[in-house]
DNA sequence: TATTACACCCTAT
DNA sequence: ATAGGGTGTAATA
């Protein structure tokens, strides 16, 4: 476990509070929680605040410079989120051919563990997951998965 | 150690 | 439609 994170934490109305954790090497996790006081980081130490602001707003954001803590998770699943970083906004690939394209394509249900245990959602994508035949799940939610698509523009059938 | 439970996907029945 | 095997990790015993 990283030492001595910091806490921040953001309202955005209609959305939802966002806590997100930072540490000497970057961000560690975001919770994301139903809306409750409200909330405002005047600090914003990476930039965060700023971009979950024009994010929600609807602006088309690229949260990739923000960095990530990766010290709590193992390898695998650290290869595997740092590559879907780089998923476009408003795109969407397969579990499946995330496998394939890291060489391992019998993996995708690992691609999905990966995205389970994912500590920063919408800073790390993994949203823009898909199954091959359907939508597949979302830790926080299946809702929030189709809010978020939605807001990027993805249209789900 | 061994077992189990996963945000999948393919190949059989 | 459904079952089972291939994958890697973490939680639990």
């Amino acid at each position: 476990m990283a030492r001595d994170p910091l806490v921040y934490a953001l309202t955005i109305p209609n959305y939802g509070t966002f806590i997100y954790e930072i540490s000497d090497k970057g961000l560690i996790r975001v919770n994301w929680e139903e809306e409750k006081d409200l909330r405002e980081d005047y600090e914003d130490p990476l930039g965060l605040s700023r971009l979950l602001k024009l994010y929600f707003s609807g602006e088309t954001v690229d949260f990739k410079g923000v960095p990530v803590d990766y010290r709590d998770i193992s390898i695998t699943y650290r290869e595997i989120l740092e590559f879907i970083r780089d998923i476009p906004y408003g795109n969407t690939i397969t579990y499946g051919e995330v496998a394939e394209r890291l060489g391992k394509p019998r993996s995708a249900r690992v691609v999905g563990n990966a995205m389970r245990i994912n500590p920063c959602p919408i800073v790390i994508p993994c949203h823009r997951l898909t199954a091959r035949n359907g939508l597949g799940g979302y830790s926080l939610g299946i809702d929030k998965k189709i809010l978020l698509l939605h807001l990027e523009g993805v249209n789900i059938c």
